[in-house]
DNA sequence: GTAGGGTTAG
């Protein structure tokens, strides 16, 4: 007699309990696959669906001979139905296989099983991983022929693969439609906009989440976290640490890192330093934060020491980590520590360098005036193919150390390769400008006019009392706009009697009619700053951040404020920190 | 049995 297929393990008999005991350990589960097969239950549905989730979510799930096992086991169940399916689905979709997930919910499809919520959910997850926006799309009309798009499972998982493809619009769309909607909804959302760069939206959506008054979980606060060090949020950033402490939460690795980064990004590496240090667990990627907060302040040999201590413990430093150390090094100007360790990527850890590390290099060897040995890395490592991210370190290295000729060589180069690239215009025409060739900066301005490339318009931020002000070139928006012209330009005096000659150069580039009236001194940073003395006492600290680079001139500029005012400032920039003190700069005007 | 989180260059 054959024994008829059933939907679920029955839950107290024997076999169930020896499966439950057998765990995620392979060869256990083999054992009980043998029991199984003894008692004659090898034709019972449930079981076999059971037995086959747990070796797909074992800890060897991964290897080839575990792998042809549970192929042979699958192919042994009679008559799969739509909960095996979605067992194997939701296992590979876990456990790191999304593109199993996929061919499973395809043979489902096949095999006219009907798909449940838990279908879609697990497949739309595989499609978010994998970044298929095509299948994803064509999942998201079968959810909704099917009826399920009013899941808020399936709506969930819709707006994570909306946002993991960058179809924020998309996924706004339907967040906004989930009535119901959980924490884990908010954070689907929140996160979206914060992994596609949409810092200000995420701090929107968790301002109404608090509205709606949903309390945010470990989760919300990551990502808000991530936002705030995106923007440079600081009071944002300290309101987070001062919540999660209050309620009590678990600082765990990975909202420790989260803190450690913010912390690092707004310019508190201190605070940075001391949350790492009180981390009960520490892996790879706190590691590597602390690394790169190290790096971005420009404290090369404490990112060393720190890489070193690293690998003490026991950790491998992965690819990310190469590129925190390498560029630690190159802002410091730590060459020969540098090419170590780039080697020992590829010897001891057997990594292959990819485009990131190489910009590092370039720019490490770039920065140090070493131009003809970038030149040749750039040859030898690209095998003469360098792609643009390499050549705009080279170019940048051009500029620093002005060497014109090698500079308009592989501007060529670039704008052959991206001759949309608004940036690589302005850093071509700042190499002209520099070289006082006027005629050719016109030509440049003339092509972006031409071609409708517009640059980037530059801001600077600065926070007053928990208060953000922003600042762009020649802003005239701000109510105290008056008072701060006023006190800018007796500052600009000040410090020109205290010897700061201002760097025209780099007003020459200024492309817009409108920004060339205010030339150098209305730059977003100088009113940033004027505001920030204005406004706070005499030993408070000065933090701006910049989404552009700071010009020549205003870093000079900023080292005598410094030195005048007697105060501290700090200024982010779009790829490092300056800490400007009784005239100097942390950067040794080495950036 | 279902959905969400941290680190990277110029």
């Amino acid at each position: 007699m054959i024994r008829r297929a059933t939907a679920h393990p029955c839950p107290h008999s024997p076999t169930y309990e020896a499966l439950l005991r057998a765990g995620r350990r392979v060869r256990p589960l083999q054992q009980v696959h043998a029991r199984i097969v003894v008692a004659g239950h090898h034709r019972t549905r449930s079981f076999l669906t059971k037995l086959l989730t747990l070796i797909l979510c074992s800890s060897s799930s991964a290897s080839c001979s575990t792998a042809a096992y549970a192929r042979t086991l699958f192919l042994s169940i009679p008559e799969p139905d739509t909960f095996l399916f979605n067992s194997l689905i939701t296992a590979a979709a876990k456990y790191g296989r999304p593109a199993d997930a996929i061919v499973h919910y395809r043979r489902m499809s096949a095999a006219c099983l009907e798909p449940s919520n838990y279908t879609f959910t697990s497949v739309v997850k595989a499609c978010a991983d994998l970044s298929a926006s095509q299948t994803g799309r064509v999942v998201h009309s079968r959810v909704i022929s099917n009826g399920f798009d009013s899941d808020v499972f399936v709506q969930t998982a819709l707006v994570v693969f909306y946002g993991k493809t960058g179809d924020l619009h998309h996924a706004r769309k339907l967040f906004d439609r989930i009535p119901n909607r959980t924490v884990v909804a908010w954070n689907a959302m929140i996160a979206g906009y914060e992994q596609n760069g949409l810092a200000e939206e995420a701090v929107a959506i968790f301002q109404l989440m608090q509205v709606a008054g949903k309390e945010p979980d470990s989760a919300t606060l990551v990502s808000l976290l991530s936002a705030c060090s995106q923007l440079g949020a600081l009071s944002l950033g300290q309101w987070v640490n001062d919540y999660l402490v209050n309620k009590g939460l678990e600082l765990n690795v990975v909202l420790g890192t989260a803190l450690i980064n913010m912390y690092a990004r707004c310019g508190h590496l201190e605070k940075a330093r001391k949350i790492f240090n009180g981390l009960q667990e520490r892996n790879v990627v706190a590691w590597t934060a602390m690394i790169s907060g190290y790096g971005m302040h420009g404290h090369g040999h404490q990112a060393i020491k720190l890489f070193q201590q690293m690998k003490s413990s026991g950790l491998s430093p992965n690819d990310v980590t190469f590129v925190a150390v390498l560029s630690a090094c190159a802002h410091a100007g730590l060459v020969s520590e540098g090419q170590e360790i780039f080697a020992s990527m590829r010897q001891d850890y057997g990594l292959v360098p990819r485009v990131e590390h190489q910009v590092c290099v370039v720019d490490m060897l770039g920065r140090a005036g070493l131009l003809d040995e970038a030149m040749l890395f750039i040859r030898e490592e690209t095998r003469g193919l360098p792609g643009p991210e390499v050549l705009t370190a080279m170019l940048g290295a051009c500029k620093m150390h002005k060497n014109f000729s090698l500079g308009v060589e592989v501007a060529e180069h670039l704008l052959a390769i991206e001759p949309g690239n608004p940036a690589h215009y302005v850093l071509l025409s700042n190499i002209f400008a520099l070289a006082g060739r006027m005629d050719r900066v016109e030509k440049i301005r003339n092509v972006m006019i031409h071609r409708h490339l517009k640059k980037q318009i530059g801001y600077s931020l600065i926070e007053i009392n928990q208060a953000a002000h922003v600042f762009r070139m020649g802003d005239t928006s701000h109510q105290q706009t008056m008072e701060i012209y006023k006190y800018l330009e007796e500052l600009i005096n000040k410090i020109k009697e205290a010897g700061y000659v201002p760097e025209t150069s780099a007003a020459l580039h200024e492309l817009e009619e409108e920004e060339r009236e205010f030339a150098l001194r209305f730059h977003s940073e100088k009113l940033a700053v004027a505001f920030g003395l204005m406004n706070t006492s005499k030993n408070s600290l000065i933090r701006i951040v910049k989404n552009l680079r700071m010009c020549n001139d205003c870093h000079l500029a900023f080292n005598f404020i410094s030195l005048v005012s007697g105060r501290e400032i700090i200024v982010r920039d779009k790829h490092r920190f300056h800490h400007f003190k009784q005239g100097l700069c942390s950067c040794q005007n080495y950036w």
